[in-house]
DNA sequence: GGCATCGTGGTAAGCGCTTACATCGGAGGC
DNA sequence: GCCTCCGATGTAAGCGCTTACCACGATGCC
């Protein structure tokens, strides 16, 4: 019934040659500025363009010139400011090298790794974020086309880019060891995932190292929101009730603190609460939560270059790179409370 | 140096059809099931593609069966969790109908309605967001291809889907008046998106007809959170200080709200606040923030959806779909504290 | 003034798939 | 037992671009 339906694609290069009085070759010397061209024929060709509302399609050029001018981004959700601003990062970049970006998302899945599977075969090269496909699917894509891993351990024969994690968990620690904490529990699973684990790991260490205490164990609970409630009942339920909490990430960190607040226990008076990511609700709350912010946007960017340097063809060795974090101070570790002016995307 | 450099694509079908020993055309229909093959050419096949660790090339299957299976979206940024959620569930509904989903974030770009028309040339159809492209570019596009558009004004020949504004709005502020209060300010500007635009018609409307009170012109600031320090200040500075003041999304009402509440003033007490799109932080303030939830994942779903009718050839006339928004009552508007167990993501 | 050169433009061969059409056995009907 | 028909497979013609190669007229040079 549309016009649009059925049949051949109208507006093809041969159309716009054949209006302009010019072959297909010239055509497409002209729109891609191949070769010169006679300012005279260039303006018939242009107006022809124009007239027809022409568009070259994609698909035709990919397969001519064998690339497919497209990127892709694999991450388990966008839930939380995590992947968003990493995505917009990456596509900013991503645009400026000309690639498209076609994502995944591979939480809701049946099957990632066909997913992913299927991605390789429309783009130049992909990035693949923690938590989604399994290493060894990761690297057969990565056999195929140019891979570069996030915030996941590096895979040999693949880029990876990642935050600091241990480091700064240690930061964090010994920052409430300095406030004279000495009952410090790690609140989520060190084997969900890698930044976890490198945050537990360098939670540990701060531990044992600096002041020789004993760790207890992780209270293993999953990222998400609703997990708060739960620790929180642990926590209540401790003989020995802890005096400070490392969260793997903020929503943990938060959920457990209003749990804890609604249970009557006092943050940080009695016990202080830290996490990672810096959200939005982290300086809203209060105390304000202190916590450990990412170079979210700036990973996607690096990812995106990395990704692209490698498209390219360089042929150095991949070599992972780590992106600082920064450490933010609030008062939920315990840190006089201060207005904080820190209001990232404010114009 | 690399050995996927340079050169012709390795895997092909012919490679797997020389493997297998039959033509290239069985290769084809045994991997796209078109037409039936004998189980022992089909194990040969398979074999084959197994070994050989062949994935189609898209490009080349797209411009043969004259579709890109895959599906655009353009979006203006993913701060915040509007746009990411909707993300979500439009990635997930263009997965179950086999479209991939290429991505365009024009607020940091030079030419958005450019980087549309060259996405148009890669995707079947694709769905528009408010504050992105003008009518016009969009116009142009959907007579390309089907488009979408979402959360902006119905334009002929295309199919739009949107959440529900001016209704909630005006519940919204009959909820304020039904509190008692009488000096409603409106905080966004609605001139700045048809979104903001429908809030304020309710709220006017709202406001002249259940009490035939005068209403005061809109404090008009962008989304930015930085807006909020802003607003305060204009709130301050007023002779006639509002006792309510419903603002155009949450970031606004919470950065509003924390820069009064700051300079002493009580909230709901001295003045309410409520804001739209239900964002995390507004269940972790203090009070809790009054505010409309939008269904942005099912708006999502819908609008994949919708695309997806449209592309696969329904000649239905367009018409504009609604979805209901649910306001969720909270204590920033007067209302008493309850404890909300309302976590939403939470498994 | 003849010849190499250069600047333009056309011709046609792919790129890697899908699919209409042709082909070719073998099973079934008489 | 021969003809028909059908199911499985091969052959080849595109899909809409890019680009190597060729043709050709206008220059510039000796």
């Amino acid at each position: 019934m549309t016009p649009r339906k059925q049949g051949r694609r109208s507006t093809t290069i041969y159309s716009v040659a054949q209006l302009a009085g010019v072959s297909i070759a010239t055509v497409s010397r002209v729109l891609q500025g191949t070769r010169a061209t006679s300012p005279q024929t260039r303006a018939n060709v242009l107006r022809a363009v124009e007239e027809l509302d022409y568009v070259p399609l994609e698909a035709a050029r990919s397969l001519a010139v064998q690339r497919h001018a497209a990127n892709g981004l694999v991450v388990p959700d966008l839930i939380g400011p995590y992947y968003s601003e990493l995505l917009m990062g990456y596509e900013s970049a991503a645009a400026q090298f000309g690639q498209s970006v076609v994502i995944v998302v591979t939480h809701p899945r049946e099957d990632p790794a066909r997913a992913v599977r299927d991605l390789s075969s429309r783009v130049d090269g992909l990035v693949v974020a923690n938590s989604t496909i399994s290493d060894d699917s990761a690297r057969s894509i990565g056999r195929r086309i140019p891979v570069v891993l996030l915030a996941r351990p590096a895979l040999d024969g693949c880029d990876a880019v990642s935050a600091e994690n241990a480091d700064s968990a240690r930061a964090l620690t010994e920052h409430l060891l300095a406030h004279r904490r000495h009952r410090l529990l790690f609140v989520g699973d060190p084997d969900g995932s890698p930044d976890v684990q490198q945050r537990y790991r360098g939670f540990t260490s701060a531990l044992t190292e600096s002041e020789n205490l004993a760790v207890g164990p992780a209270i293993r609970v999953s990222f998400a929101e609703g997990s708060g409630a739960e620790v929180a009942a642990h926590v209540l339920a401790s003989a020995n009730r802890p005096d400070a909490l490392v969260c793997a990430n903020d929503e943990l960190a938060l959920s457990t603190m209003k749990a804890l607040q609604r249970a009557g226990v006092s943050v940080p008076d009695d016990i202080a609460i830290v996490g990672w990511d810096d959200v939005m609700t982290a300086r809203y709350v209060s105390p304000g939560l202190t916590t450990v912010r990412q170079p979210l946007y700036e990973l996607g960017r690096v990812a995106a270059t990395r990704l692209h340097e490698r498209i390219a063809g360089a042929s150095t060795a991949p070599e992972p790179l780590i992106l600082p974090t920064e450490l933010v101070l609030r008062s939920s570790c315990g840190c006089p409370d201060v207005d904080d002016r820190d209001v990232p995307w404010a114009d």
